[in-house]
DNA sequence: CCGTTTGTAACCATTATAGTTACAAACAAA
DNA sequence: TTTGTTTGTAACTATAATGGTTACAAACGG
């Protein structure tokens, strides 16, 4: 299971893009997703990074940084979340065996197409699809 | 990212699989894996009460309990994969935030479809269709 | 009855996540 | 220029899961 950093960046952004007028701090979007500023801000500096949001120091978050309908769950997911491959693969196999010997290339096949269908269903859902439903 | 259990197990399930005639040790296992043999062992347990294979104390796993074209790897996920979940939500949120009130129902929602999708997939791949690779 | 192997329990090490405190640097506003 | 706020970041903790390891009673074939 991968893990709740792309569900909270999702509240995060939801928050953003309701909130065009005026900036949104840490701290009261902590007070959202029940959790600590601290938590947040880690989290705002890498979707700083993959240009979703803007922040300012004394501010906070000041706003989306490209339109709703541009931003995929995709973009998000690869902003925040350190590892991103589906299924991990054994490796250190016996390679005297058939099945040691090839094991990880046949599955590094196999995985490979439902990671890149996955990859296909988060591009297809964009922020702005979301922020409709609140 | 899923552990590497679905991995190992049909690493295990292709031996079993390429080896028809006698037993295979969990020892035997545990070499073309390169891991230990109690390791093996609680996967095979986890293997045999989903009906994938059958064992023997004094002997070893004996063969599949079905045809390895019957042997989905959806099944083998659901067999030995604690956590079956695609993406982990946070819950406890505020629900006095209108965000906070509805994430979860909404992330259920988006994350329902990728997962049933994923699992459609891994439906789609047979044993069988493994073995012959080796 | 013997020898082998499973099934299982009880550990340990490592890693990732999530939570928390603290504070210097940046910056808006007065 | 000064003040007050907030970010960006470091450091630390708790918790849980994975993978690895040892050990041994029970089962069972030969």
């Amino acid at each position: 299971m991968y893990s709740s950093k792309l569900s909270v960046s999702i509240h995060i952004l939801c928050l953003a893009a309701l909130h065009p007028d005026g900036p949104i701090t840490s701290d009261w979007i902590a007070g959202s997703i029940h959790t600590n500023p601290a938590l947040v801000r880690r989290l705002l500096v890498k979707l700083k990074r993959a240009g979703l949001i803007k922040t300012q120091t004394g501010m906070g978050v000041t706003g989306l940084a490209k339109p709703a309908g541009k931003i995929s769950l995709l973009e998000v997911f690869r902003a925040v979340e350190s590892e991103q491959r589906l299924f991990d693969i054994h490796t250190d196999t016996n390679l005297n065996c058939p099945v040691g010997a090839k094991i990880e290339q046949v599955l590094t096949a196999t995985y490979d197409k439902m990671q890149t269908n996955l990859e296909h269903e988060l591009d297809a859902v964009h922020l702005s699809q979301l922020v409709t439903l609140f």
